[in-house]
Order: structure tokens, then sequence, then C-alpha cells
DNA sequence: CACCAGGCAAGTA
DNA sequence: TACTTGCATGGT
């Protein structure tokens, strides 16, 4: 594999092609309905997924991972039922909230996939509790919109190889994605994961390690930043 | 024991 | 705009 890329794009599609052969498939959420994939959202906000998804099958258990039974359910309640998740009194609300947004704009589900994604962008922002992470997963994963997710993983692995800036900000990494790779759904998902996957196993600490699938991406020795760091 | 995990909102300067 | 803090469980 070369490393002098001529292009972002090109260098943006290695990357992803190093990630793919190192850890294959990932396979985020897949058939699994819009509600528990937006629950699941919110319920891994700065929480590992392990804790998460245990809030989730509590309320499959209990056959309550619908909007209308989160709506009927009292607040104590279904924070008791997401406590493994952490935070539980705050995405307790923030379940309420969503629910209560998706009931009156959108019919539970029913009318969301009329309205265009810039639109929906700028709704799902507005509640409370959702913010742009939690609101670009939920339009990729959940309603499988074109969009790249960035998250902490996605910016710490760039800038491990000095490949942007480790402050850059989220819309500028977002763009830069998006921009430079063909706007297609199923290689957003996998991207994004593939991402968090890398991030899980390398270059938690300074400087970047040798094992790294990506090591040799080295934006400083190349010149080839993505964003200017 | 410390540290971290698929963030967000609200407050402060 | 750019930082800080509260929120909280469970794994390593």
């Amino acid at each position: 594999m070369s490393l002098q890329h001529s292009s972002t794009p090109e260098l943006l599609m290695d990357i992803f092609s190093i990630l793919f052969g190192h850890f294959g498939h990932q396979g985020w959420w897949p058939g699994q309905g819009e509600t528990e994939i937006s629950v699941g959202a919110i319920l891994t906000q700065n929480t590992n997924w392990n804790n998460a998804s245990r809030a989730i099958q509590e309320l499959k258990n209990y056959c309550l991972l619908t909007p209308q039974k989160i709506r009927e359910l009292d607040e104590e309640k279904l924070a008791s039922l997401i406590q493994s998740a952490g935070y539980y009194n705050q995405k307790a609300r923030k379940l309420k909230y969503f629910m209560q947004w998706l009931k009156e704009y959108h019919d539970d589900w029913r009318l969301i996939r009329k309205e265009n994604t810039i639109g929906l962008r700028r709704e799902l922002l507005s509640v409370w509790g959702i913010g742009k992470e939690t609101a670009d997963s939920i339009l990729l994963y959940a309603l499988e919109k074109p969009v790249f997710v960035i998250d902490t993983y996605t910016r710490r692995i760039l800038s491990r190889h000095y490949l942007c800036s480790p402050k850059e900000k989220y819309d500028n990494l977002q763009t830069l994605f998006m921009e430079n790779l063909p706007q297609e759904t199923s290689l957003y998902n996998e991207y994004h994961a593939l991402l968090v996957q890398a991030g899980k196993h390398y270059c938690r600490k300074k400087p970047a390690c040798e094992k790294c699938p990506l090591w040799g991406f080295n934006g400083k020795n190349q010149g080839s930043q993505l964003s200017p760091p």
C-alpha cells in the first residue's frame, strides 16, 4: 500500500481500507429498528456500549421499548430501568423529551422520512439531550441517511497521526469526510464503526503506537494533514 | 485504588 | 467564543 497520497479522498479511502482489512465488517446496529437504535444512541452517551445495551435489554424484557410506552412510563420508573447505563436521571429525561418530540412533529416515525436530512438534523439538535453526535448517529444508523458521525475516537485517531488538530471542531471533521468521500450510508456506517474499533485498541495515549494499523499515516512527515494542526 | 466509556447542557468569563 | 462542571454505572 502506497503512502503517497495525491489527494484527500485517496488518503481517506486508504485509511478505510486499512481499517477494514484489519478489523473487518463491524455491523453496527443492523435491523434493530428506529426506536431501539435511537434509544441506544442516547443511552450510550459517555458510557460504554455494554452498560447501555443492558439498559436496552431491561426495557425489552418488559416490552417497553416503544415511543408510546416510554412516554407513558413514570420518569423515575424509567430511570430505574435504565440504571446500568449511568446518568440514568438525565437519560430518562432525554428519552422522554425525544419521544415527545417524535410524537408531536413526526407521528412516531411515520412522517419522518418525508423530511430532508438538513432540516431533520436541525430539529434533532433542538431537542434537549440530543447533541451533534447523537443526532448524527440517529440520522445515520436509525434513518440510514448518509451523515458521517464524528466522535472522540475519530478526532483522537486522526490527531495521533498528525492528520488533524486534537481540538479540531466537530463540523470541520464531518465536512472533511463528507466532502471527500462518496456520500453512501453503508460506507459512513462502516467507517465510523471502524474508527471506534481502532480507537478502542490503539493510540489511546500519545504518541501513536507502532502496532496501530494506521502506523505510517503520518501527516507531519508526509505533509498530508487533512486539516490545519 | 484510579481511570475510562460510542456526550450533553448549563454556567462562567 | 472557550473553558468548566454535574451527571453515575460498571469494567479493567
